[in-house]
DNA sequence: CCCGGTCACTGGAGCGCTCTAATTCTTGTA
DNA sequence: TACAAGAATTAGAGCGCTCCAGTGACCGGG
């Protein structure tokens, strides 16, 4: 406990063998001068001289002052925070997009918290819950399970982007990739190498699952391989992944490609298909979603469909600045597009390699 | 800028289309109470009639009532939350650490936030100083890389535990597993199967990449193998596994085994040795480090060293609650035992199997 | 019938800061 | 030399909450 200059502390008893912060007070006494002026020189305020500046600069490093953002908000209302509710920790694609969160975040001047949603609907509600009582200035909700009426109900007062999920909300702005079009982009590579019997592996009901699964359907029909579509269910997860190309390999004649909803099942279709004793890719095409750091591995090489990841980060703080400092109060719903990476899963098809 | 009921809000003018929050007063004045009942209803106080307390509950959600944690720490000096600083959010050690923690705070009745160290110093006391400004009641670093002493000065203020790193402060507590036991049971490991040449890719500066370069020296010793001691120096990478792997496929007589200072370097170790065009684990055995999800991957399948991370999680936890509630103060350390996973990339060396 | 002790509740000071309005200090100019 | 304009500084009223020190109401015992 550090005593206020020269008076005794026996008041404060309390509190562990903790320190206690500093305050405004103490800085202003120290430096000779009024808390407001300190609280000026702390918000890099104009019209204050060099001189006093100095004096409280040097004041509050050798009492190691700290601003207390919690009284700071109180009184203005303003945390300069950005929450960021994550659905799941353990999805590398969540890592990635916080990248461009970042980095945006860092150069607006706005600082990030993550809370964990712990993959669980009332995980998130608890994150999400956590966050408005510390009252932060905005929210992006990365993959959200949980209702849209609780997205927007907390919209109500804290501005809200969602990523990574579909949303025709009036109250929330979101930041989407297409699905559609990638799964049409998986599509049309391997049929421009040849193939025709071009299975999906999808999500169930996963995020982008369903979007993935039709636009798969609508690029084979637009293709006019309608009669060749072979949709096996999996879950987003390796072992899914796995026990649905097995499924696909039983069929007579065998596809002789796969098209799979991320790369995750990717990885359990390869697995598959080598316990089959065949070879990627030289019996079978694959290709993933998402481009993980996991596709990446040169040990996979998968090719896989490119969500532009920073982008959709970057874009979603802006969003919510747009609100935050731009007054902006319509919703707004951006779609960027995504690309497809070419690696080592995708070849011409046996067939067409003999010609 | 609130409206106390019945005047026009007129002055309000600023801040967009968010609804306020409401506060306590105005919940306070629904239900016909003071202020301070509402504020024992929210504590969950006793000696509040069940009457009351019926009324105030109801006036809260009708209103969408939401404590204010800034203010109630402000006034409290307490937020019954705990900031993590994670290190590198794409390393899925922390991911798994972070359950552990998160399932001790649930326990316990804290809540988590996290920061993101960005892989950087001042990444992490960037989000060091942004949980000491919001009053959280106590840190873990995950992995830090900051100065001991700037932990140590931030400990003055807040109870701090690290993760995965030594430290002998007599500020902190901390967590960690041995490395170098872990890297012993490797060495152990690959000689009980009859290895003699086996080899170190090291972790260069990374978190227990000393400790496990120490261990596996030891052990070799240990087995009177100090002649066969042989470290490549990777960094934690799979590029940096792949061009030390690459290393040792050069040396006369050939390692027969490898030891990977953590599951990435091992992957990329793994692909060094197919590009060689040898087979894991005919010809070279491999073991890494970390038992990340990556290791877990059937299509990995890689025996690795397992440390046991949402223990740590949860010790981590109890060591912050034994400061906060308990009223410790002298800094423990905790030392966990790791354990090894036998996979698929380790066996009998070839000489080994013809006899 | 009075008194002390609970129990249920309330008033209000104060947590550390911001922000407005007021005050004091500098200038430049007439 | 006087004075207005602007720059620099300060006092003080909150922000939404907690918590201490009451105030009544009610009960049982003497």
């Amino acid at each position: 406990m550090r005593s206020p200059d020269n008076l005794p502390i026996d008041e404060t008893a309390s509190n562990r063998a903790i320190t206690a912060h500093p305050t405004m007070r103490q800085v202003a006494e120290r430096a000779g001068v009024s808390v407001a002026l300190v609280s000026l020189v702390m918000r890099e305020a104009p019209n204050v001289s060099v001189h006093r500046r100095r004096l409280v600069l040097e004041a509050a490093t050798e009492l190691g002052y700290r601003p207390n953002v919690l009284a700071r908000n109180l009184a203005s209302r303003r945390t300069r925070t950005i929450g960021i509710v994550v659905n799941d920790l353990h999805n590398p694609f969540f890592a990635e997009c916080i990248d461009g969160l970042q980095e945006e975040a860092d150069r607006t001047g706005y600082r990030l918290l993550l809370g964990n949603g712990k993959h669980s609907r009332s995980g998130e509600a608890d994150a999400l819950e956590t966050f408005l009582q510390f009252r932060v200035d905005g929210l992006v909700l990365a993959g959200p399970t949980i209702t849209t009426s609780s997205m927007e109900q907390a919209a109500g007062t804290t501005p809200i982007v969602i990523v990574g999920r579909k949303t025709r909300s009036t109250k929330v702005d979101s930041v989407n990739t297409d699905d559609e079009s990638g799964a049409g982009l998986a599509v049309d590579h391997l049929v421009a190498l040849g193939h025709r019997r071009i299975a999906h592996v999808d999500g169930g009901t996963g995020a982008g699952a369903s979007g993935r699964r039709q636009g798969y359907k609508r690029a084979m029909s637009m293709h006019g391989l309608e009669d060749q579509i072979m949709v096996a269910s999996g879950d987003f997860s390796e072992a899914g992944g796995r026990a649905a190309t097995v499924e696909l390999l039983r069929l007579r004649p065998r596809p002789t490609a796969i098209f799979a909803s991320n790369d995750l099942s990717a990885v359990g279709a390869l697995d598959a298909i080598e316990d089959a004793s065949m070879q990627v890719p030289r019996d079978m095409s694959i290709v993933g979603y998402d481009n993980t750091s996991l596709a990446a591995l040169h040990h996979m090489s998968l090719t896989t469909i490119d969500q532009p990841r920073a982008d959709i980060g970057r874009m979603a703080i802006r969003l919510l600045l747009e609100r935050l400092d731009g007054g902006r109060t319509g919703a707004v719903h951006h779609v960027v597009a995504p690309t497809l990476v070419e690696r080592n899963t995708s070849r011409k098809p046996m067939a067409e390699r003999r010609k």
